[in-house]
RNA sequence: GCGGUAUUGGUGAAGUGGUUAACACGGCUGACUGUGACUCAGUUAUGCAUCGGUUCGAAUCCGAUAUACCGCCCCA
């Protein structure tokens, strides 16, 4: 048998009506906070990245999925969403753009070569913002809220904010020597992947999970006092303006993240899910200020954040929020012979054009199995369609909660299927005021 | 890139070298040819991830591969 690719996951059944509900709910989201949606190629010049992500951290270095086509191009499947939105911003010159600044976001798949585990697939999603054109603070708070906010409406409970600031890439250039000069005399009692961090990213060394309670970690110097007065004031703002949304935090002098880009803000939105370990940090992103003329850009400051929608979903089911409404059915419909079944097909288009969930028997079932597959797809009415009812132009409709029997004309079947009588109450058990009765 | 555990019908699984792969759920058919429960009777894996080896004999032992799950690194 043919299995899929390592590390990629098929999406059916209700798994798919909960995506299709969060992208929708995303979507809508981000009109309200006036953000246009950019798309860009799932594959760009493997230059791109390079250049853009930087060659020292893992995603390009060993994960990138690259391929040369049939022109003989570089090609790569993109690793992460900034860069290709970048590019496509320099590309189509959005710096010129009438409406500043420019603010988008985008959803779809990344590729990363990387072994699979809790939460961490090869293919994955990611929804995530790109803000172009401003330095204001408020910029970077107002991107920290996006999935606050997009928590907070989920009903994610737990939710935790952490920040940290890196300063501009002057304030960050100084704190790297002083932590090299800090950490060089004492590089073997440290663990062996900090030894790895010392020559490619000396930040990391700081949220090292083996080494964090030694002596030597509670000593080093500290990103605060390296920061310039402009970025520290710039960071005082962020934490103000987060205030002002309600938006709890918590300052992490060790959050440094992965990617070289980042300057100023930086953030991560953690769950608190028992046992759920790294994947906790279901979003994290902050402000990019030279990345756009890294890539050939005008000089434009950016800001934006990106989020996995596996361990979104994975987070979800955790804390057992199921926002999604069941999937109804109006009218399953039953055609009793081969001879009337050219009118149920006609009468389930017609419910179905009239705006009704309808669905037709096409397994030529017995009665039995019908009226039990109808039940389980959770048809509101069976409508049974004979010769009789051909005849007499009257629809024979079964209620399946209180199994009560109708009889309606063809004419009026929209109308019934539309009204819902409400009463008090009447004889049929767990009555919700929705069935036919009369009072 | 490194490490651990696992893989038997549609599903949950039993089976640790000896004929026919248990049991349960679910599905389908019928008793009941225009009415759902229950009951009963049938039926539902020519095969135990794949390939190779050991053996008179392998789901079971050995090796390799694949995939899944869980860690490390890294990241969302």
């Amino acid at each position: 048998m043919i299995q899929k690719p390592k590390g990629t996951y098929d999406v059916n059944g209700e798994k798919g009506r909960k995506i299709l509900y969060l992208e929708k709910l995303l979507a809508a989201l981000m009109e309200n906070y006036h953000y246009q949606y950019v798309r860009t190629p799932l594959f760009e010049s493997s230059e791109l990245f390079h250049r853009g992500v930087g060659e020292t951290t893992d995603i390009v270095s060993k994960e990138t999925y690259d391929f040369i086509d049939r022109g003989n191009r570089n090609m790569t499947l993109r690793p992460e969403g900034t860069a290709g939105v970048v590019r496509s911003y320099i590309e189509n010159k959005m710096y010129g753009d009438v409406i500043q600044p420019v603010k988008t976001w985008y959803y779809g798949p990344m590729y990363r070569y990387e072994r699979p585990q809790s939460g961490r697939f090869r293919e994955f999603y990611q929804f995530g913002v790109e803000v172009f054109g401003t330095n204001d603070p408020l910029m970077d708070a107002e991107v920290i809220s996006i999935p606050v906010n997009f928590y907070r409406l989920l009903g994610l409970k737990g939710i935790k904010v952490n920040i940290n600031s890196l300063g501009d890439q002057e304030s960050r250039l100084r704190y790297r020597e002083a932590l090299m000069d800090y950490f060089k005399p004492h590089l073997d009692s440290l663990c062996n992947d900090c030894k790895e961090r010392f020559l490619k990213n000396p930040l990391r060394i700081l949220d090292c999970k083996v080494d964090s309670e030694k002596e030597i970690m509670k000593h080093a110097p500290k990103m605060q006092d390296y920061l310039n007065e402009e970025s520290k004031q710039h960071f005082e703002k962020v934490k103000e303006y987060l205030e002002a949304m309600q938006i709890e935090y918590t300052v992490n002098p060790n959050l440094v993240r992965g990617l070289d880009y980042y300057t100023y803000t930086v953030f991560e939105v953690e769950a608190s899910v028992e046992g759920f370990g790294s994947q906790n940090v279901l979003c994290g992103g902050g402000r990019y200020n030279n990345l756009v003329e890294t890539i050939g850009g005008p000089s434009t400051p950016g800001v934006g954040f990106a989020m996995g929608m596996e361990r979104l979903l994975t987070a979800l089911e955790f804390e057992n929020i199921n926002s999604v409404e069941e999937n109804v059915l109006d009218a399953y419909i039953v055609p009793l012979s081969e001879e009337v079944k050219k009118e149920a097909i006609s009468l389930t288009n017609a419910l179905r054009l009239s705006g009704f969930t309808a669905e037709i028997d096409t397994m030529n079932r017995s009665m039995k199995s019908n009226f039990k597959t109808s039940e389980r797809m959770h048809a509101r009415y069976v409508i049974l369609i004979g010769e009789d009812e051909v005849k007499s132009n009257i629809l024979t409709v079964k209620e399946n909660q209180t199994k009560e029997e109708y009889k309606v004309a063809l004419a009026d079947i929209i109308d019934f299927l539309d009204q819902t009588f409400i009463h008090d109450e009447c004889d049929c058990e767990d009555c919700d005021g929705t069935c036919h009765h009369e009072k």
